[in-house]
DNA sequence: TTTATATATTTGTTTAAACAAATGTTTAAA
DNA sequence: TTTAAACATTTGTTTAAACAAATATATAAA
């Protein structure tokens, strides 16, 4: 849907500032739809991210940090969000026994479910994006990293 | 930044994929430098969005259901929003002697100043999307709408 | 006029974000 | 070998999001 309409406004200040409310709207077009799929598994995107970093590496455990590392989103509270991801019997927590401050962070059956369950209807989402032609979002992914260079 | 590079993974599934995380990428990008400013003025983005609103229509009041009306992000809980403001001085609010039920809010002179003291740094931040050429920008606009199309 | 319905805002409650400080553990330095 | 520094996670605290339910007022219907 053209931004005009979506805003009932026909008039911006600039290309730019349209570019940017663009971009603004279909993120959160996208968002909200990926969000009501991890409502379906009652989790949340961050924590889908983790269950989905775990599954990637299991077997192998992953502590804490490592897990940090490769995180889309790095702000949180670890802590807390594998609290409730513990809860839930998703994953699993014991401490290192090699070095105790660390924490080994494993993906239960449970868990890695939960995630092959979720992962086709968040592929369903990203259909829409073949809106585009394959040269068209090369061409989105030229002029959005032009604006972070 | 090339997305290859901030993620540290050389090659995507997809052409759309790729996209998609440039989407995601850009949008925190820019959001990230915007907070930083809302942060300078110790308000929220919303908070800023709605004193905008406010600005704009000064000096005529508007009720509650108004600005929802013409907000970008509809979800919130205005009453603690307008809490918030209201305990900062920038917004006044009264009950509608019409309409018992409404309630009228304004902007105070203080709030006007935040919003004016604030806009250009704003504006500062969107410049970066001057990275691209108008023609660029247009191209990016249609992209995304066609994403929502 | 009484009752029902719609409208406008507020309140309650649960849950998560954000950030700083604190705890416990290991490694390195004096 | 004691102390200091770095590391890894946890805890505390404040603040905001999200959603449902409740309150209060106005309008319409019977």
């Amino acid at each position: 849907m053209k931004i005009e309409d979506e805003l009932k406004q026909q008039e911006f200040t600039s290309a730019y500032h349209k570019a940017y409310l663009n971009l603004l709207f279909t993120y959160h077009f996208l968002n909200s739809r990926l969000n009501a799929v991890f409502d379906n598994f009652n989790i949340t995107s961050q924590q889908y991210n983790v269950l989905r970093i775990l599954r990637g590496s299991y077997p192998k455990l992953l502590s804490a940090t490592e897990i940090k590392a490769v995180m889309l989103d790095k702000s949180p509270d670890l802590t807390r969000l594998i609290d409730r991801l513990t809860a839930k019997g998703y994953v699993t927590r014991e401490v290192c026994p090699a070095n105790r401050r660390k924490i080994e962070i494993g993906i239960s059956r449970e868990g890695i479910q939960i995630v092959n369950r979720a992962e086709p209807q968040l592929n369903e989402v990203m259909m829409v994006m073949e809106n585009l032609s394959a040269e068209e979002a090369d061409n989105l992914s030229r002029l959005l990293e032009l604006i972070r260079a």
